[in-house]
Formats: C-alpha cells, structure tokens, sequence
RNA sequence: GCCGGAGUGGCGGAACUGGCAGACGCGCCGGACUCAAAAUCCGGUUCUCGCAAGAGAGUGUGGGUUCGAUUCCCUCCUCCGGCACCA
C-alpha cells in the first residue's frame, strides 16, 4: 500500500458521503437534538478565502463529535444571496445579478464541498429563491400585521387592535379627530392603523447614499460612509420603510442577560440600544403659551441649568411654523456676543440653521467646538423660576430625546464648552465631598454630593437625582424616562436586487398588505436594473410590473389587496412599491428555514421548530462584524414572531462564539528615507502613515517624527532579520528598527491565501487541522504556510505508525480470543509476541488519556490542544513496535472530526470494512477515567517554593510516606542540611513544598 | 475620551480551580541514511555565565497577598477591537 495520499482518498470518501446521504439529519426523538450553525456566507465573486474555513471547521467539528455522542445533528448551509456586491458587480458588467448569483453560489458550494464539510445538502437555503422570499415577504407581513403593545410590552395582531378600537377600550390617536372608530371611513381608519404597525412609512432624514444610489441603516454607515464600498453618505429627508425594533429595546436588552455570547459582543449590542434613565422637564417659554421639553439623566442639577439649547431642526425653532418661538427683534440687555452681526433674532437663527445643515456627519465629528445662535426666547426654570437663554445649536441632536437639553455647564463639559464660548454662567450644584460646597473642578460630571439646590442639598447624586424625580412628579413639572439610543430600522433600498415588498399603494396613499396567496411577489425580470441617478429606484421603470388593479378583500379598514386583470368588476387602481428589502431580510429568519426548507404551506412546520429550536440554536458561530446587525436584527424578528405564536422560544441563538479574524503571513517592513538611507520604525510618524498599493506590492508612505520629511516604507526579506530585545532588527544595521506585523488579508496587500491552492498542495485533512491548529478559535491570528507543512507531516507519521511507509508493512496487531497475536492474518512468533504484549500495556494509558483530552477539548472548543494531545498520541505511537488495533481505531475514531478523510481511509483499511459503511457510524469512544493517571508518579519536591529534587511514589501513596520520601531524596537532603522544616506542605499528585 | 480584550522563547501557541513555565507545531542547530539532494529518522533548542557538572535570571512594568503567582489585587506602559457631542 502506498504512503498517505490526500487528492485520492479526499475525493472518493467526498462522493461517499454524497452518495449514501451519510449526514442527511430528520426528527428523531429518541436522541437529543443539537443544532450546530455557521453564518451563512454572502457568495461573492472571488470565492472563499481561508477566514471562512474557520468558523466551518470549528462547527464542523462539533457537528461530527455530537452526532458520534448520540446527538440527532442539525447542521446545515446555504447562501445570503441577495445584496449589493453582486448588483454593483452586475451593473459593472453588464450581467444580470440572478446569473453572477448563481454562478458565485456554484462556486462556493464546490469550493465546501471540497473541504469535507458534513452539511446536510437537502437542506440547503438560498435567500434569492422565490421560494425561499415568498416567506421572507410573509414574515414581513406578519411585522405589518403586528403592532406593539406597550403595557403588554409584547406585539399583537391588528385585529385585536381595531376591536380594542371598536370597544373603546383603547382611545384613537389624536389625529383622529374627535370622531370614534366606527365613524372613520375605510381610508381614515387604514390611516390610523399604519401608525401602529411595526412595518410603517414615515418621511424622515435617512442616509442617502449617492454612489450607491440607495438609503441605508444607522448600522450600514461608519464614520459618515457607506460600510460596502467606504462611499460617502448624507442626509435627506425621504419617504421610506420603517421597522419599529425600537419598540423592542427594552427587551432585546434584556434578553441579553441569558444568552451565551462573548461578554464584548453583548456590550456592543447594549451599547448600541443605548438605554439611559433621567427624566423629562417641562419649561414653560416666558410670555408665550408654549413649553419645551428637554431629556436630562441628571434631574440633579435642575438648579444648575444656566440656559436652554435646542436642536436646529427642533419644530419651536422651524422659522415657518406658528409655534415658532423665535421673536422678531433682539431683547434688550443681552451681551453682544450673542447678537453677533446679525439685525434680528431671526436671521441669526436662519442663518445657523443654514451653516448646521450644510455640515456632514463627518464635518460634525470632527470638529466639535461648539457653536450656535441665540434664539431670543427665554425659558422658566420650573424649580426656581429663573428666566434661561434659549439657544439653538448643532451639538444637541434632534433624533435623541426631545431634541433639546438643559445645560448645566458646572457639571458637563460639552455645556461648559459652549457656555465658554457664548460666555454663559456657570453655577456649580454638585461638589465632589460632602462637607465642602466646593471640592472637585469644574466641570465636575462624576458623582458627589448637591450643593445650591435647596430641596436636596446634601445628597448623594443617586439619591439626589431619584429626590427630584419625585418632586418632578408631585408637581407635575416632569417624568421619570426611559431612552433608547437604538433607532427604528430603515428597511427599504433604492435598488433592484432584494426582495420586492409585497404591499400595494392605494390612490388615496394609505398601504394594503397583498392576500398570502399573492406569494411570492416575484422580482421582475428587468433588462435594466441600474439605478435611476435619480431618487427613484430602478424597480419604478418597470412599469408594467408595479402598475396594477386590484381588489380588496377582508375588513375595508384593514384589507388585503389581490392583483387582477384590468377591467375585473370591483378593482381599483394601485401601485406596487418600488422600493426592495436590504440584504439583511432574508438573513433575519434563514436558520428557521433549515428545519423545514421545502415545506410549501409555512415557513416552518410549528412541530419541526418545536424539536430543532427548543432552547435556542445550540452552537452559532460567526464573525464579529454582525455585532449590530444581522445578530440584531434577527433577534428583534424572532422576538416579533415569539410574541405572534410562531416560534416557541423568545432567542434564537443561545450559545454564539465569534471566529478571529485569519491574517496575512507576518512581515516586516523597512523604512527608507528620500535620500536613500534607512530609517528606524521609531522614528515615523504614525499619525500620518498611509498604506498605498501598487502593483499588488503594498507600500507605506510616511514621515519622519521630527523631521518631517518624506519616508517610504517597502516589505523586507525575513531572512534579512533578526529580534534585539524587544525590537526586530536589520541583520545588516542592527541600528535599524523594523515595524513587524501581520496584516488583513487583502487583494491590493496581495497576502491572500486561497484554501483551493492549500487542499491541491496538502488536502482538505491538513486544511482543516491547520485552520484549529493555529491557535483558540476566537484569537485574530496569523496564516503560516509552514504551519501546514506540519500538521500535514503528522498525518503523514499517523499513516505510516499504523500501515506502513511506501514499503513498510502493517503494524497493527490483533490478539485472538486464544491470546495470540496477529498481524495482518499472519501469526507472531514468540519474540513479536511479547513485544505486542508489551506495547499493548505502554499504549494502554495513553490511549485513554488522549481521548480523554480530545473529549474534553471539543466540548470546550478548545481544537489546538486537542490536535498537540493528538500528535503527541502518534509521537508515542511512533516508539511502539506494534499498535494494538483497539488503540489504532480510537484514534483514528477521535481524530475523524478533525480529519475525517483520512480517518474514513484508515478505518476502511484497518477494519477492513464494507465500502459503504462509514466511520462516522462508530460510536464516541468512551475512556476509563482510573486509566487515566499513571501508576507512578513523579512529584517535584520544593524548598520555600523553589525546585530542589523529585520523588516518584505509586499514585495511591499516602501522604505521609510521600513526605518521607521526599526529605530522604539526596538532592533534598542536602539543602535542607542544618535547616529545620517549619512546614510541610502536600498537594495530592502535583508537588510538595517544604517551608524552612 | 469612554467601554471591552490581550501582553509568555526566534515564531504560532500550552499550562485544570493558585501548584514542575514553555506541551504541541514551525523555525534553527547537530547527527544518521544518501554518490548527492529531497523525503525520512534520531538528538538538541527560554536567556545569561560555564569546556562541563552546574549556577543564576525569567511570563509587558513596578508593587502587594500567599508556603507557593503566567494565574488573584493595585499602579503604570503597549497593542488589538468597539463606541464616541446620545444630554
């Protein structure tokens, strides 16, 4: 037979699997289920790079672990196939994003199967299917059909809101009018209801992206710019679709608590929903019937508040607005600084307004010095009746709280900034002790204790803070509150390739949901899918497609709309929206699909979900980058499918393990100035170091810390390098510094490895070892081409310590029931026999010990420790003359999950088993824990803590013979000459320490 | 600035719950096999001093708790990630 060869076996045992459905899972309830999951991949067009092998690998690996324990597996893929890279892609080339999709889908699948993975491939999703969006727009459905109770705090169906209309429990909004239900027409009471809806439209400032001509979410934009493609983003009121996940804060801070996520992920999530508690405080504006309401978490400092500011889109500033508070000629006695050039109060503030809207989101973070204009309004300060300037500027933001604030400049230092600048009084009201009225500088924004606020001078701010709250109350000045930073999800694009919201526009401009039956909304087949350049989406040029007839159905306040024929008695006019679902819809709810990817009447049998989600998905593993999105998201859409009966668990993914991101191989870089000499890495300027790409080849351009001039950092040869101390070197001129790092793996860097090229050199095997060898699972780490070479000798050494090298022969040994020895069918003589007899007990208690390990390892993810116990396993193995076949099968049966090509092979050859039969029908070998622990050990013996001798005791010892044993060893004998032991102290099988 | 996480050989990393620091792998050095090379096998490899036996130091820094600290506590430094005018 000969050596170890992966491109054969890899590929046969792949076609097995495939064509005896070896890892085709179904409901069986005699086992417990576990359902194991990756983050589904978007198929781009490069194909796989070797950060997604990772996260597979790992799931992979517990899928085949939990199925061998007994476990009734789910583990599933499929594709989140709809979104902008193949649009932009498609738009580039002319091809329809349907064609790229599928080709980039093939692709991928080729690409996993190649690895090993043991997906249940009945089961695969794919998010562009109609058959797989016809149930991503019923989901969407159900959110329109559901609004939120907040007394409940749980989201209910429509028609038990119009019955708590109908009854009069519930009061209409006021937009209603004085009218009651009954009395509004079917379009008035369709109205009403939208404002309910968790699914709404609203006309709102949203983040439009030219470049990309679509809007997208607060979490799509980072620092001002689009999160695919880096494009920049602006803000502009349109007409857009809603999700109301704000409405879900609370809970989906909640459910946080029992969840098994990585502690920085949950922060992240709770950072992002941003609940803060404080209060609402009316001030009513002097010599006008209006109030201002302004959010503060410090009700403390009440009569620390020196001035009002508000937002400059706050509605009492909107200069065209009867409420508008702004008068039309200055007050008198106010200081020149808040007039400025300007002749009217006015034109200052139209003037700021101007100068504010004009500044991106950008330009707002980095600059904030603060500025503004003074409104000519005052407020009363509802404790002390003090008039306070009321000012507009952009440091107070309109989407969070009321939009408008009362500074306290003493005890915040943004106030305190802006009250420098317009030269506003600062009053302090809370010192930092509580015997003195004034310890602390100002402004002093940590806790301490009241001071200048008669009712609660003394107090310690928490109690300060909940004293005036009740005072608030009492007197109706104002309320406890709650916020959320969270806002509600932006949920439509301006672009062709998402789903097509199944809603219809009626020509009074209320909404209708379109019949179930209308499922799927089918994404017309357009030729030209561009973007218009204009605001309208590409879908509004398909004419024919979004202008229909229809008719209504169901209850005239809350119908449902089925197209029909032009002509057809009883249809009106109406247009489809135009708009379509951001890439995240159909990743919101796939891992439900799974359960049941083919059932045609749901979007997942209620019974099959009972099994499969009971208590959650049980192992998710996936990239950090969806912290606030898709892990969100998908949160807030089971939570809404939770509270309308349609999953039986209020979390989708109980245990979730973020991957570490895989770098590029380490380099180093040498900096070389304009004249051509070497610069040492210390001397750049980070803070103005760019990294520029050409010809594949990265460079960095920098400058000299203190010289300024021009610097160029180029890659260098590692062999040319050497560490002094903490430093990397050049082996040349040791005086020369090098900046040594690992980088993301990027095309421009040219550092990606591609795992097509690793299985054609070493095979899927070592692919897989490799990715878990390199380090804990959730560490960011370095590829190392060098590293594969040696998980790939290992398998190597595994091969040829059970069957032999080229020429080598079988070395595992079977004893018969009459307790002689075989090799291969051929007897040993009596030399050979006792040599098997003697390796069998060497390799006895190594046998349990390493299954133990990988046991233990596997359920704590911990695949590095549980490959070294395994090579260390083969080094031991590798000392034998013989291998015993029960040992030769548990290792191989351990390491199957790792590498289950080669253990597919090795089984087939030691056990001589039928083809079809794999080993990944063997059970989990079990190990004894007493052959564990070997029968002698050798424990280190210490004086004061330090290292002086061993002792080697059988493992039962007792520990009184163990210590006699150790002051008799010569080594420490002799070092504890003329001391005397104060203290002996033993820990059973690890050490002794003896105190002197 | 705020909130997380992490600093261990030349490199990736290991060390259970406070108990022999450096498992396993890479790299490097030496040897065997070979005409030679590759592959393979054997041995060595934290640093400093020493021919050696051995001695000393050592888990980012400085301190503390303890018989004993990579592990627990405090100080500072560095790196990575997230958030950032959120009242």
């Amino acid at each position: 037979m000969a050596g170890y060869q992966p491109g054969d076996c890899e590929k046969k045992w792949q076609q097995m699997w495939r064509d005896h459905r070896i890892f085709t899972s179904d409901i069986d309830v005699s086992k417990p289920k576990f359902y194991v999951l990756d983050m589904f991949p978007y198929p781009s067009g490069e194909g796989l790079h070797v950060g997604h092998p990772e996260g597979y690998t790992a799931t992979d690996i517990v899928a085949r672990y939990k199925r061998a324990a007994g476990f009734n597996v789910l583990h599933p893929m499929g594709w989140d196939a709809f979104g902008l890279p193949a649009e932009q892609y498609a738009i580039k080339t002319d091809t329809h994003p349907a064609v790229i999709t599928r080709k980039n889908i093939d692709r991928f699948r080729a690409q996993l199967q190649a690895i090993g993975f043991s997906y249940d491939w009945q089961r695969e999703v794919n998010t562009t299917d109609p058959e797989y969006y016809r149930w991503t727009q019923w989901i969407f459905l159900q959110l329109y059909d559901t609004w939120f109770d907040v007394q409940r705090q749980q989201g209910r169906p429509i028609t038990e809101l119009v019955a708590e209309f109908e009854s009069g429990i519930r009061p209409l909004p006021e937009s209603a009018g004085e009218k009651s239900w009954i009395q509004l027409d079917a379009s008035q009471q369709r109205r009403v209801l939208e404002q309910y809806r968790l699914a709404y439209q609203i006309e709102a400032p949203v983040n439009w992206c030219p470049a990309l001509g679509t809007v997208l979410a607060n979490e799509e934009v980072i620092d001002g710019k689009s999160e695919v493609g880096g494009f920049p983003v602006e803000r502009r009121p349109m007409r857009q679709w809603m999700l109301r996940i704000t409405d879900y804060a609370q809970r989906l801070l909640d459910g946080l608590d029992s969840l098994e996520w990585p502690e920085s992920l949950k922060m992240m999530q709770r950072n992002w929903i941003g609940r803060s508690e404080g209060a609402l405080v009316r001030f009513d504006i002097a010599q006008r019937d209006d109030v201002v309401t302004v959010f503060t978490t410090r009700p403390d400092t009440l009569y620390g508040a020196t001035y009002i500011v508000l937002a400059p889109e706050h509605p009492l500033v909107a200069l065209n607005s009867p409420h508008c508070i702004v008068p039309a000629i200055w007050p008198t006695n106010i200081p020149a600084c808040w007039r400025g050039d300007k002749v009217s109060p006015r034109e200052a503030v139209e003037s700021y307004q101007k100068t504010a809207a004009a500044r991106s989101e950008r330009q707002r973070q980095e600059d904030t010095s603060k500025t503004g204009a003074f409104t000519g309004a005052y407020a009363v300060n509802p404790v002390n009746q003090e008039h306070l300037p009321i000012f507009i500027s952009d440091y107070v933001l309109m989407g969070y709280g009321t939009g408008a604030i009362m500074a306290v400049p003493a005890h915040d230092q943004r106030d305190f900034d802006f009250a420098r600048s317009m030269n506003l009084p600062i009053r302090r009201v809370v010192s930092a002790a509580a015997t003195q009225l004034e310890a602390g500088d100002l402004p002093l924004e940590s806790p301490g204790f009241a001071v200048n606020s008669p009712e609660i001078n003394g107090l310690a701010t928490a109690a300060a803070k909940a004293r005036m709250c009740a005072l608030l109350e009492q007197k109706s000045l104002g309320t406890r509150q709650i916020n959320y930073k969270i806002r509600d999800w932006l949920f439509s694009r301006q672009r062709y390739w998402g789903e097509p919201f199944p809603i219809v526009h009626l020509e009074d401009g209320t909404t209708v949901p379109l019949a179930d039956s209308q499922l799927p909304l089918l994404l017309p087949e357009v030729t030209d899918f561009k973007p218009t350049g204009t605001l309208e989406p590409p879908l509004s040029k398909a004419t024919s497609w979004h202008q229909v007839q229809v008719v209504l159905e169901g209850s005239p306040g809350h119908p449902h709309a089925h197209v029909v024929p032009t002509g057809t008695p009883g249809a009106v006019c109406a247009r489809r929206e135009v708009n379509t679902m951001p890439q995240w819809a159909g990743s919101c709810w796939y891992y439900l699909r799974y359960i049941d990817p083919h059932n045609r009447q749901s979007f997942c049998a209620a019974d099959k979900e009972k099994y499969w989600m009971a208590g959650g998905v049980d192992l998710y593993v996936g990239g950090v980058e969806h912290a606030v999105l898709h892990l969100l998201y998908s949160r807030f859409w089971h939570k809404v499918l939770y509270d309308r009966g349609l999953v039986g668990s209020p979390e989708p993914f109980r245990k979730l393990v973020n991957q570490g991101l895989i770098l590029g191989e380490a380099e180093y870089t040498v900096f070389t100035a304009e004249d051509g000499r070497q610069v040492s890495a210390a001397e750049i300027d980070p803070e103005f170091s760019t990294r520029v790409g050409s010809d594949g080849r990265s460079e960095i351009i920098s400058r000299h810390k203190s010289t300024g001039s021009l610097v160029i950092g180029r890659a260098c040869d590692p062999a040319a390098v050497e560490k002094r101390g903490n430093v990397f070197v050049l082996k040349a001129d040791p005086n020369i510094e090098l900046d040594a790092r690992s980088f993301k793996m990027s095309k421009s860097r040219g550092n990606v490895v591609n795992p097509d090229d690793v299985i054609a050199e070493y095979g899927a095997d070592s692919l897989r070892l490799f990715e878990m060898f390199m380090g804990p699972l959730e560490q960011v780490k370095p590829w190392s081409t060098a590293g594969v070479e040696g998980v790939y000798r290992f398998l190597q050494r595994l091969w040829r310590n059970l069957l032999g090298g080229e020429e080598g022969v079988c070395r595992v040994v079977r004893q018969t029931t009459a307790g002689t020895w075989t090799c291969g069918g051929r007897e040993l003589n009596a030399t050979e026999s006792a040599a098997a007899a003697r390796d069998a007990t060497a390799i006895l208690r190594p046998t349990h010990r390493v299954i133990r390990k990988v046991t233990e390892d596997i359920e704590r993810l911990a695949f590095n420790t549980a490959i070294s116990a395994m090579m260390e396993f083969n080094n031991a193995l590798a000392k034998l003359t013989f291998v015993p076949m029960e040992s030769a099968l548990h290792i191989v049966r351990i390491l199957e999950p790792f590498a289950p090509h080669i253990a597919e092979e090795l089984y087939h050859q030691l056990a001589g088993v039928d083809a079809a039969r794999s080993i990944t029908m063997l059970p989990w070998p079990r190990f004894d824990e007493a052959l564990c622990v070997d029968e002698q050990l050798e424990i280190p013996v210490q004086i004061n803590g330090k290292l002086a001798g061993r002792v080697r005791v059988p493992a039962d010892c007792p520990e009184a013979r163990v210590l006699e044993l150790a002051v008799a060893d010569p080594l420490v004998a002799v070092r504890l000459a003329q001391r005397t032991v104060k203290k002996k102290i033993y820990i059973k099988g690890r050490m002794i320490n003896l105190v002197v």
